[in-house]
RNA sequence: GCGGGAAUAGCUCAAUGGCUAGAGCAUCAGCCUUACAAGCUGAGGGUUGCGGGUUCGAGUCCCGUUUCCCGCUCCA
């Protein structure tokens, strides 16, 4: 016996009690037995230090369906969760907590920050693993990692001792990018930028032992107190003269050589480029070619040096402007014009980026790339969609070895140690106590630690246990697919795809689907400073889980950003309430219901033929667009059919059944149906609305367990029957032409009418006849003829394929607006006719165009030009009536 | 600057080169029809950005053009 559900959906009080049932029930659980074949997914761990937002919302429910999709195909599904201690992000978090307190990580001290982090980790590092419970994320969290756990932690070091040992690590200094906040390196990627309004200045240097002076351009004229040279195009004949000459450096007075270097360019400014090696990326690349030295005028809290004279110790951009005053005194600023200047901030915290000579760890990386394009190239890794392709080889072709360090201390400390007696640098799996070179014990730790994407990078196959060959590494890897947007293509995927196939030797995931980004509703990209963000938990506080879920599946088109509108999510909510009330309605004719007892052994009627058919088309296309991740099309397949075939017109068509007392056994087979397409239905749904399908399933006759371990419907192709389909479709047609004749000709709903209908086709009418019910019931009619051999003159008509429908008005009828609505319908059909000659005229298209092709075409026009025949016919009649 | 998208109903988006270019929301009209007013039944709404071309046939393919978005960028 059915329970009745409540009589309004209530998301919030069912979506609060599935979670905890699902998870104790261990059904989130990998078996890892080998048993079935293996799915799955690793989470892109989101940082510690985040809440969740719409890309997490977006990214964990296309993953959360895939999963729970796959789960219920059988596969032996692992969503693999964990999360990253994202650097530099919480080291920030946790050193504006200790400013607040009047300390710094200094006075503190390394070991004592670190504990801080630690327990600020334990304390709120939970908050976004918990927001991913409530959108009902289905993860295997007796497998939650985390990049600075003991076994990450093992791998890390491990990747990081082989690669040492294999020539791909090594130190150097070079100019890297230096954030003077957060006083550390960071990586080319790490790097935005942004134009700004700033000056091109104009500056004299001038000349030694001669007269006049060489210009140069420059957008940072602090710099030039670290020049060495000033460099020309050796093809340049304005300069030609000035090869292997001096100029005197403003303010400071030393003199610098004119080196000649074809870098420089001919067309911009003067020509004449002055080079700083210590804080400019080609002018040190200018300045190794020409053996210049580096001079560092600016330190890594952008303060000037002492090389910069008397402008020691002040802020760099404050130099700026005192320079500028002293070139114009000197009258050595020739003039400034203003310029756009693209300027490198930190990602992390916009504080604007000092290139800076220093001493960093890099990993070489052109043949771990050449090895990942590869993959991709010959299809090991797929990337969807497709158009991604290009970005992916064009960054992978042109990438810069990779900067490593950091100068930070949460994360992973670099295993290298240098021997105070020997010099020797140590690389080592183990801390090691004395110098394997000389013996001495006096070893001194590297102070820096590792980028936290060199341990996202091994994140496939880190979290499934290695450097230990586990029996997860075994199943698992490579992973199926990866789930992302396209922002960490390059941050996170490339250097996956390098990691994985040198540490396993296999690409660390097939398929790498890339989902679009989440905008907000003008297109904007959602950001705080905006402040156009929306909460993903307001609003499935306002919607319910389930239809936000329903929602971002919706969106999530392939290769188009989103732009959330909350009406949309709202029409979504109102389908779960559909949803929730169709379950309502079944339960309320489901009170008699034995699920145990015997099925009475009757045919399908057509109505049942036709919906069992219809849902295994639905079930067929659901299936097909998730397999290639069209998940939008698999959220409106489902859509469409629950609401517009489900609701609008099978339970409308089986009231009468269900209602009729009088024959029990047609009532029970009519439950028996209803129940089976529910049971699909709910079982369909399931992936994309988690919660509102266990609510019912739980409650639903013959159903056990959890929706979640019951399996996802397949195509039966015996019931797919395009009789049944052909007939409802004229049923359905009929009913909606005489509803349409009475809203057009104004005949109020609660008053009944009589129709008529005839055809030439006399199976048709046989049809109709045997909907006769449902005829009348779906279109208020007082009596059907279907078998009318005269049809009364004074009446509204429609033409449905073969069949004529006349609705006589007597009384009622306005002949005049009767002719007119006629008119109309009828000039809409003589201009498909029109063109449907004009096609079948033309000889080309009868010559060349496929043959099915011409004879769709000719049945058009014989079908426009019966139905427009009968449309004639009739409006003459009416013309007559009217006199 | 280089590259990639996008442009279709008032809005957000669909549409393997071939049925009358479709949905949802919004609008309008009428309905509390015993699951649902978060609902039901209808209706209106389009020169597919613009200009060419290929084709029997173009929203779809090609060229040009305009606008918008997004990446990448070591000419100061």
């Amino acid at each position: 016996m059915a329970e009745i559900l409540d009589k309004v959906y209530d998301p919030q009080k069912i979506e609060a009690k599935w979670y905890d049932y699902w998870e104790k029930s261990g059904l989130f659980h990998a078996r890892a037995d080998g048993a079935s074949p293996s799915y799955c997914i690793v989470i892109p761990p989101p940082n510690i230090t985040g809440s969740l937002h719409m890309g997490h919302a977006l990214n964990n429910t296309l993953q959360d369906i895939l999963i729970r999709w796959k789960r219920m195909l059988g596969y032996d599904a692992l969503w693999m969760p964990g999360t990253d201690h994202a650097g530099i992000a919480t080291q920030n978090v946790v050193e504006r907590m200790l400013a607040a307190e009047g300390v710094n990580r200094h006075s503190l001290g390394r070991e004592a920050f670190i504990d801080r982090v630690w327990q600020w980790k334990g304390e709120s590092g939970g908050t976004i693993i918990n927001q991913l419970k409530r959108l009902g994320c289905s993860c295997d969290w007796s497998r939650e990692r985390f990049t600075m756990d003991a076994g990450l932690s093992r791998a890390v070091r491990e990747v990081f001792v082989r690669l040492y040992e294999e020539g791909l690590i090594y130190k150097d200094d070079y100019i890297i990018n230096w954030c003077p906040r957060c006083r550390t390196a960071l990586a080319d990627l790490e790097v935005e930028h942004d134009p700004h309004e700033g000056y091109l200045y104009y500056i004299k240097y001038p000349l030694v032992g001669k007269e006049g002076a060489l210009t140069v351009a420059t957008t940072r004229p602090e710099t030039l107190l670290g020049d060495t040279a000033v460099a020309v195009h050796p093809e340049d004949k304005r300069y030609k003269a000035y090869h292997g000459a001096k100029v005197r450096l403003p303010v400071l007075g030393r003199e610098i050589p004119v080196i000649t270097d074809p870098y420089v360019s001919l067309e911009f400014g003067t020509g004449a480029l002055k080079i700083t090696p210590a804080h400019d990326l080609n002018d040190f690349e200018v300045a190794r070619r020409h053996n210049l030295p580096a001079i560092k005028v600016i330190d890594e809290e952008g303060l000037m040096t002492r090389k910069a004279g008397k402008y020691r110790g002040m802020d760099r951009f404050g130099c700026r402007e005192k320079i500028v005053k002293d070139l114009k005194s000197d009258g050595l600023l020739e003039k400034r014009e203003r310029y756009h200047v693209p300027v490198g901030h930190c990602y992390r915290c916009r504080t604007v980026v000092e290139p800076l000579i220093s001493k960093q760890w890099f990993v070489a990386v052109k043949t771990l790339a050449a090895a990942a394009i590869a993959a991709v190239q010959d299809g090991r890794t797929k990337l969807i969609p497709a158009s991604w392709d290009n970005s992916y080889f064009d960054w992978m072709t042109n990438i810069r070895d990779w900067c490593i360090s950091r100068q930070i201390w949460w994360g992973h400390r670099i295993p290298a140690w240098t021997c105070k007696d020997c010099g020797q640098v140590i690389v080592a799996r183990e801390d090691p106590d004395k110098c394997p070179h000389c013996g001495g014990s006096g070893l001194v730790q590297e102070t820096d630690v590792l980028d936290t994407w060199f341990s996202s990078a091994l994140w496939p196959f880190s979290t499934l246990g290695w450097p230990e060959q586990t029996p997860e590494l075994k199943l698992f890897y490579p992973t199926t697919v990866l789930v992302t947007a396209f922002d960490i293509l390059f941050f996170w995927v490339a250097r996956m795809m390098m990691m994985g196939l040198h540490f396993m030797g296999e690409v660390p995931f097939h398929e790498v689907y890339i989902h679009a980004l989440v905008r907000d509703p003008e297109g904007q990209k959602m950001s705080k400073s905006k402040g156009n963000v929306i909460d993903p938990l307001d609003l499935m506080a306002a919607y319910g889980t389930d239809a936000f879920r329903f929602s971002l599946a919706a969106f999530a088109a392939m290769g188009r950003d989103i732009r959330l509108s909350e009406e949309r999510i709202s029409g979504y909510r109102n389908f779960a309430n559909k949803v929730w009330n169709a379950c309502r309605f079944t339960f309320m004719n489901l009170e008699d219901f034995d699920p145990a007892a015997a099925a009475p052994d009757l045919p399908l009627t057509v109505v049942e033929a036709w919906i069992l058919s219809r849902l295994q088309q639905v079930t067929r296309e659901t299936g097909e667009h998730l397999e290639v991740y069209d998940f939008d099309q698999a959220a409106n397949a489902l859509y469409q059919f629950i609401w517009h075939e489900f609701c609008d017109w099978y339970l409308e068509l089986i009231k009468p059944q269900l209602n009729d007392k009088t024959d029990p056994a047609a009532r029970r087979h009519c439950q028996e149906v209803l129940l089976r397409v529910l049971n699909a239905i709910l079982r369909l749904l399931h992936p994309f609305m988690p919660f509102i399908t266990e609510e019912i399933w739980q409650k639903l006759p013959g159903a056990s367990g959890s929706i979640m371990a019951a399996s996802y419907p397949r195509e039966e192709a015996d019931l797919v029957n395009p009789q049944a389909e052909a007939e409802m479709g004229l049923v359905m047609a009929t009913i909606t032409a005489i509803r349409n004749l009475r809203g057009e000709m104004n005949v109020p709903p609660a008053s009944q009418v009589e129709v008529f209908l005839k055809s030439a086709d006399p199976s048709s009418l046989v049809a109709l006849e045997r909907h006769r019910q449902s005829l009348m019931q779906l279109s208020r009619l007082k009596e059907l003829h279907t078998n009318a051999a005269d049809t009364p003159a004074a009446a509204a008509k429609a033409v449905v394929e073969q069949v004529e429908i006349f609705m006589p008005l007597a009384g009622v009828i306005d002949f005049a607006e009767e002719e007119r609505r006629l008119a109309k319908e009828m000039e809409k059909i003589s201009k498909e006719l029109a063109q449907a000659q004009r096609k079948l005229a033309n000889e080309d298209f009868l010559a060349k165009a496929p043959e099915e092709v011409v004879n769709k075409e000719k049945e058009r026009l014989q079908s426009w030009s019966e139905k427009l025949a009968k449309l004639k016919t009739h409006r003459e009649r009416i013309k007559g009536l009217m006199g």
